[in-house]
DNA sequence: CAGTCGTGGGG
DNA sequence: TCCCCAAGACT
């Protein structure tokens, strides 16, 4: 039995560690845009782009949001279509439609001022434990918990917390912890100073121990259990989809495009008519010209396959077969299917799978 | 609780 | 190439 110590915070110097923590965050912080000001909107709108995204991605994400939709009035009028248009790429779309939900209550709700308690804060859509104390504490200085991946693993290893950190119900002895730790003169720096150590120093399979601003703090630096801190259960791999996708054009050159139902993976986003294939079969012209004409109710004629995407998810993985073909007929009129101009595509949110299908499409095509 | 929900980068 | 991951929330 390996000996081990736990739930150490009684033995932390807690003004010590906070007066480290908090002194080489203000000399060692990065210039991030969402830093500029304690803008609410803007402090809310950065948390949710930062969800399970890493910071260099968001970044240009962030500026074209913010010049786009400035404040939580344009944003409330805005059309979802061009919310997810400005979201594409990003991942996670319900992030952007339960924002932009969330952002419209606050609107005709708080008349435009984000709420400044935990209990309105966390009943607004897309705002779970995590967000409702990143912005609490950054944008009204009120020391709530903010704990992410980041603070349980930062955690973790300063007090030798061995709980699995996969496991939902940890979450709650980290945000103890930080009640116990968190500086009241300054919770927002403390939360982003936690978060920030663990972007910068106390990474996951490296930690920079040696450059560590608290490690004379840190449970595990003394006893050199800071590679198997934290303790984090691996997730089970993912299955395969196939699939048949098409680039459908009629007698004006106009586009097919589909859009996915509102529920679920890439929901409300576009794509090329897509169906899924049994494997077993032979996808020969004929057998696809049938799949699109009954799962889109128009008539075709399939020309050749053009390629094949690879696309991996977090849970899945999409084989596309890639198809290039000719609209004879539409059957009749539906919300969820458009046709459109070599211009007009450019106006709709794609995924990223799709993105792949339109450019390989515009490559075959010279 | 366990599964769903994206994407691109890095070891 | 493969796997893990990165400032989580929802069902």
């Amino acid at each position: 039995m390996k000996e081990i110590s736990q739930n150490t915070i009684e033995s932390v110097d807690i003004n010590g560690f906070q007066d480290d923590l908090l002194r080489w965050f203000e000399a060692e912080q990065r210039d991030l845009p969402w830093r500029k000001d304690k803008d609410p909107y803007k402090v809310w709108v950065s948390e949710i782009m930062l969800q399970q995204t890493r910071v260099d991605t968001v970044i240009p994400y962030f500026h074209r949001f913010i010049e786009q939709f400035p404040t939580i009035k344009d944003l409330s009028e805005a059309d979802e279509e061009k919310v997810l248009k400005a979201w594409e790429g990003l991942g996670y779309y319900s992030r952007a439609r339960n924002l932009q939900a969330a952002v419209r209550e606050v609107h005709e709700k708080y008349g435009g001022r984000v709420p400044d308690t935990p209990k309105e804060i966390s009943s607004l859509k897309g705002v779970g434990p995590y967000t409702a104390g990143a912005i609490l504490s950054i944008a009204y200085g009120i020391p709530e918990p903010a704990v992410d991946g980041n603070v349980m693993r930062v955690l973790s290893r300063i007090l030798s917390i061995w709980d699995d950190i996969a496991k939902p119900s940890s979450r709650k002895i980290f945000e103890s912890s930080v009640r116990k730790l968190i500086s009241h003169e300054n919770p927002s720096y403390f939360n982003q100073a936690l978060m920030e150590l663990g972007a910068l120093i106390c990474t996951p399979t490296s930690p920079s121990c040696l450059l560590c601003p608290v490690r004379e703090h840190c449970t595990a630096f003394y006893e050199g259990t800071q590679h198997e801190l934290p303790v984090k259960t691996k997730t089970k791999k993912q299955r395969n989809v196939q699939l048949a996708a098409a680039v459908l054009i009629d007698d004006h050159e106009r586009i097919l495009i589909h859009k996915r139902p509102g529920k679920g993976l890439l929901a409300n986003l576009w794509e090329f008519p897509m169906a899924e294939i049994n494997i077993a079969y032979v996808s020969d012209k004929d057998q696809m010209k049938d799949v699109f004409s009954t799962q889109f109710g128009a008539k075709v004629e399939i020309q050749e396959m053009t390629g094949q995407i690879e696309h991996v998810f977090s849970h899945l993985t999409w084989n596309i077969n890639v198809y290039k073909g000719k609209i004879i007929k539409l059957e009749k009129e539906k919300s969820d299917l458009k046709l459109v101009s070599l211009e007009e595509i450019k106006e709709f949110p794609f995924p990223v799978s799709h993105q792949k299908i339109w450019k390989q499409y515009l490559d075959s095509r010279g």
